[in-house]
DNA sequence: TATTGTTATACTCTATAACTATA
DNA sequence: TATAGTTATAGAGTATAACAATA
């Protein structure tokens, strides 16, 4: 069909698009900044609320103790706590700390900055919206494989 | 302005997004299957046709050395071929051999494939278009941060 | 001196395997 | 036995620093 989009294409096109961009993204990391899976973490547990370690390492799609390793360093910088949890001696329940809160709601990071600046300087109006719709979609897919 | 997509948010949800999906790019990887660098490199070098490693590494935004050491196990594998520049000594160009023609072209790669179904099942027509039209923005944008 | 590429080394992120404690 | 989490170890991908060869 004429019209149709080659899911190869676009299968191609992405893994390309998306190994460039993270790649970038792990450049512009300042000393004292979190890393990617850090901060991805970090908005997973916000957006539960406080839950299990294994609970986020599902959620992320990572291995409970990579997850682990990732949580340890959230927390031994203050943003995140860990509690046993009363009803199973086995199980811990992390929750966001007010730091962490602060770090999650304030914009002033030099890496988001710098993507944000990018977007406005260099893309429509139009096209920073194509990418708005575009960030579930590619959650969604990274989901379904 | 109501209308307007913030680009911090779209930022944030970026930056998510495609640390999930790289994740995942990344799990599914059977074993003589190529790695995203490598099909990134591959796929370029067909791109700007016989190149340095030095240009490729800056097109790919990543370091010389790293770009040698990916050049090294294309080659290795027989895809990529490495020639002396006859005019400057220092430079060698490497170019994309019959073999390698043939993995780029061939799309049975068991990720790609992947990838592609996950599309074909999970997605509209036009979400799929839209991650089309996404995936060209997301390597500019890979491009001015 | 400047440039191209290579070698050596280390760090980040992730995985698998083995272990401990609790259910 | 099964589950939640931790510790130990390894591998991929990338970086920086130091080096050799050529311009």
């Amino acid at each position: 069909m004429p019209g149709d989009t080659d899911v190869h294409d676009v299968a191609a096109a992405l893994r390309v698009s998306i190994g460039m961009l993270l790649r970038r993204l792990r450049q512009v990391r300042p000393a004292d900044e979190l890393s990617l899976p850090e901060s991805s973490a970090l908005a997973r547990l916000d957006r539960t609320g406080p839950a299990t370690p294994g609970a986020l390492a599902k959620l992320e799609q990572i291995s409970p103790q990579s997850m682990g390793a990732t949580l340890g360093t959230l927390e031994g910088r203050g943003l995140i706590e860990r509690h046993p949890d009363p009803a199973d001696g086995r199980r811990v329940v992390m929750s966001v700390t007010a730091d962490g809160l602060e770090v999650l709601r304030s914009r002033r990071s030099a890496r988001a900055e710098r993507l944000a600046q990018a977007l406005s300087a260099g893309f429509t109006p139009a096209e920073v919206s194509m990418l708005a719709a575009a960030a579930p979609l590619l959650e969604r897919l990274a989901q379904s494989i």
